[in-house]
DNA sequence: GTCGCACAGATTGCATCCTATAACTAAATC
DNA sequence: GATTTAGTTATAGGATGCAATCTGTGCGAC
């Protein structure tokens, strides 16, 4: 049991982390924690997730960490086999291409949804989000600001099962090729272009030309993982 | 704490079921138990789950039951909020014209995606489902057959991940409308000639006939709904 | 030398006990 | 009489210890 020599990520990545207990269950707090972690890929896919180890680290018992995982689990980030406990998951290429394949599908309606129910206010929460996205660069605030971008129009929507499902196909993209689409260079700035288009599209209330941005917006890190994955050929 | 006048459903249902314990984790049967009974209506909507009643009557402890309770929270067929407890969630109107209406986007999708890869042996367990739906009458099994019947033609489409959406998405709907869908007439007649037009659209390899068959066969659903709905105007 | 088997270490899963939280009830104050 | 506040009870959440299960390793047989 000595650490690999090949190194793959150690949950001891998480020391430090300690729980206030204010107002939030130790099993919230433990999800949260792990969420955060895997989506900015800290924890890297396969990473085996003990149990105990998680436990005496973020100081609580396994109770929580346990249903932390099985939480984990069936929103998909993390795989939970009977007795053999969680590793946190890793796509294939092909999972990917379903995924934004879906996406490219709901995101589109959702966002029509949305339309007719656009405030004023939304608009103004949606301009200061895009505004602070040119402002800050590349890190995990972008991201997750990029993140907010997108659900705050999908959440007018008043779907909320399909806000869910995006969130959720959203999270698995951004655990899975978030990491490497920091290192493709024009991309931000293509982003936040296409977040631009979205935007005048909205304030035009023009379901067809918003679709269409999202859409594109949706390709351009299918593209940018396809040349990344032919690149890192290595199988 | 003497029961409720106005009779809102009970887990004491459940009673008699026994947790064997082959290769099967504790949780695991708790959440199909849970699972099947609310899905086929034993457990109406609005029913709280007190986690040591369940426990006591299943035989297990309180912890594998507050897993399982867990998981059935993010499939979304309870609502478990902390410190409160669970209860078996009932969809507004709005909800299930929601998830219906992903359900008419996604099911053609993955239809079409199941085509190129359906093979004789599929074909035949199709058929085998369809000849079986004629022979049983309007019951839990045949509830089952109908939805062996859709969930193989998804899963051939060999996209896990828009398998498991429809899946989730076809479980809420049996759940919150199964119950009185049973009670429309020629409903069952009217669904097994449906599927008997997939079948034949599969056969020849026609995707528009069959996406054009599969939401017609969910219209279905949703009219019965509403007329239903209606009816039931006491709001 | 390879395959199979058994044992040991590690890890998950569960039961029991205890604590924390929230709903409910009743009393006290305004 | 209404409203707030304190106390009570029911119930969820979590910690600990033990049992069940898996995995890896070493020994023996072929």
């Amino acid at each position: 049991m000595t650490s690999e020599p090949v190194a793959t990520s150690s949950v001891s990545a998480l020391a430090g982390t300690t729980f206030s207990g204010a107002r939030q269950t130790a099993h919230e707090f433990v999800r949260s924690v792990l969420r955060s972690a895997i989506l900015s890929g800290e924890l890297a896919g396969g990473t085996r997730l003990v149990q105990a180890e998680l436990a005496s680290l973020l100081e609580v018992s396994t109770t929580p960490v346990r249903e932390a995982l099985r939480e984990l689990a069936s929103e998909g980030v993390v795989r939970f086999d009977p007795h053999r406990g969680a590793v946190v998951k890793e796509l294939s290429g092909e999972e990917v291409h379903e995924i934004y394949a879906i996406r490219e599908i709901l995101e589109p309606v959702a966002l029509r949804r949305a339309i007719p129910k656009l405030t004023e206010e939304v608009m103004d929460r949606l301009r200061g989000l895009h505004q602070k996205m040119t402002e800050v660069p590349h890190s995990a605030e972008w991201v997750d600001l990029n993140r907010s971008f997108h659900m705050t129009i999908y959440e007018t929507a008043a779907s909320p099962r399909l806000a869910a499902i995006i969130r959720s196909l959203e999270d698995s993209s951004v655990m899975y090729i978030g990491a490497f689409l920091k290192e493709v260079p024009g991309l931000r700035d293509d982003a936040i272009h296409d977040h631009g288009e979205i935007l005048e599209a909205l304030e035009r209330r023009d379901g067809d030309a918003a679709a269409e941005a999202v859409v594109r917006h949706l390709g351009l890190a299918v593209k940018a993982f396809e040349s990344r994955s032919a690149q890192t050929d290595e199988s």
